[in-house]
DNA sequence: CATCTTACAAGTTACAGATTTTGTAAATTG
DNA sequence: CAATTTACAAAATCTGTAACTTGTAAGATG
């Protein structure tokens, strides 16, 4: 019988989500696991139980942020317009939520950085999501599209630039407005391409 | 009488030459100027007669490997093959003396990733003459594209994914040809959008 | 009198020892 | 016996201090 009186996964979920309070508050490099155990009112081998370690709590807090993402993101999947506008809101939505992100919660936005920088697995694991749900509208705003797969890719490189975390954060102090004008010429510029060659 | 003998450009050229060479052997975040004066023989106030500090040798250092760099890519534009050939070749070269700097004299291309970094001057004159040699290609390749400008841009953008010198780092240890190809699908695509745009 | 040096304040880095933190294993508890 | 604790070694971080660097100003020199 557990003695905090807590089902493993209710006390994972609460160790995530005092974690992600810590690092709201003291800062992501500041975070300890010492720390988050004494909150939950445990020892902090406790936690070796539930997580293989550090790097595994922090990927789970990624990990929730990200399906946070995710879920705003949908909306703009099934959203009104053609297949090509729901696109183009598709990415737009996508780098203004980093923006907001790292404006809003400069800390866990660093996380996020750092699970990027190191590839950790949560990551490139929705990237390859995200890669999944360009090429699902590029395949409705181009009937005939050859290769759906290949073009998300090249979509995805050529977005790079907007939307690696790091370049988000370097251009924070940039106009939303002009980023995103950018953003939506290489977009429309690429699926034009794409279309004559189809 | 400058008692080192030498012109004050001589002495500038010297110390830019001997601050190159110490970034190259003992590091970049190692540079002290003192060390720089000392290997001239004089003291190291005196470099303060010619540069208003650390940073503007640095970028002089930066400034004289872009210019290299520059040199380098000239051949590319005035090179053989159509007017679309020769700017995937430019960009490509590009990208290649970038990836070969980075492993070949790491140190000299962190301080040129840190200028980067600042956006000093030196490396936004290099982006804007950059610029304009896409321009001019994209001009060649595509008779009735109505804004050059506004296309090197765009081309610009895309590729910032690719050319980022910190994004460069990162893909350090990926194949460069996989890079290649897609930089090439990139552009290719986006010079067939503008053709039909046009 | 332009060029350089010495002298100096303010800031930065280097380093060594103390303290914390991380992660593991053996012991404990319900 | 699963969940947790205590105990502990190894790694990382903090702290205080000495040495070094940067940049400035006042003075020296050809």
């Amino acid at each position: 019988m557990p003695r905090t009186g807590l089902a493993p996964e209710e006390l994972k979920r609460r160790a995530v989500e005092v974690a992600n309070q810590r690092i709201k508050t003291v800062g992501y490099s500041k975070l300890r696991v010492t720390d988050v155990a004494a909150e939950l009112g445990v020892s902090h081998a406790a936690l070796y139980a539930h997580f293989s370690g550090k790097a595994e709590i922090l990927d789970a807090v990624v990990g929730h942020w990200l399906d946070m993402a995710q879920e705003e993101l949908r909306a703009a999947v099934s959203g009104p317009g053609t297949p090509e506008q729901r696109l183009e809101n598709w990415l737009i939505q996508r780098l203004r939520l980093k923006r907001q992100a790292a404006l809003k919660d400069p800390e866990l936005y660093e996380a996020y950085c750092q699970a990027t920088d190191r590839l950790r697995e949560v990551v490139l694991r929705h990237k390859a999501l995200w890669r999944d749900q360009i090429a699902m509208l590029l395949t409705q705003a181009i009937p005939d599209l050859k290769d759906p797969a290949h073009a998300a890719r090249l979509v995805q490189s050529a977005m790079y630039g907007f939307n690696h975390p790091r370049l988000v954060l370097e251009y924070l102090d940039t106009e939303a407005e002009m980023i995103e004008d950018r953003l939506r010429d290489v977009l429309h510029t690429l699926i034009a391409g794409l279309r004559s060659i189809s």
